[in-house]
DNA sequence: GCCAACGTTGGC
DNA sequence: GCCAACGTTGGC
């Protein structure tokens, strides 16, 4: 899952209450599909920093409730507000993410772009926009491989 | 700040 | 249903 720190950091989710967040805001069918249909209770995810000096993964985190209604889009003041999300039918949808633990590095993309194992992996692949994509486990043992080096 | 690559919107 | 125009994402 990205989210750029400017807005919401590693260092935010840890400090929240009880290190835990509702991953608000997400406003693309094919990201809230994932979130409203493929993440369970206990799944590890990555958090990617997007935006920023060092766009890379950062830490990892765990869903911690399954998916409901995103409520930020009924309320004209917030950011994400989206008036065709009826409360009686909502359009958008999150889940609650905990803080597991930081990397004990920054991961950086430049460095994931630059390994065959990723080719398959979303976020290295031209043109991705999506703010939350799957991660075989092939490809997470992979990556969290690379915590140690360098 | 630029811009490529998308997704969404809305006229027809 | 097509597609041009527009808006957003996000690396660089």
């Amino acid at each position: 899952m990205k989210s750029e720190p400017t807005e919401f950091s590693i260092d935010d989710l840890q400090n929240m209450p009880n290190q835990t967040e509702h991953w608000d805001g997400v406003r693309n069918y094919q990201a809230r599909n994932m979130m409203r249909d493929d993440m369970k209770i206990g799944d590890q995810v990555f958090f990617y920093h997007s935006n920023c000096d060092e766009p890379g993964i950062v830490g990892i985190m765990e869903v911690v409730r399954e998916s409901y209604p995103d409520f930020t889009a009924f309320d004209p003041d917030d950011k994400h507000f989206d008036p065709k999300s009826d409360p009686n039918n909502p359009r958008w949808f999150m889940v609650d993410i905990k803080f597991n633990r930081k990397l004990d590095r920054t991961i950086p993309l430049k460095e994931l772009k630059q390994k065959p194992e990723l080719e398959e992996f979303p976020l290295v692949r031209r043109g991705n926009r999506l703010s939350i994509m799957p991660v075989t486990k092939q490809q997470w043992d992979f990556i969290l491989s690379l915590e140690q080096k360098s």
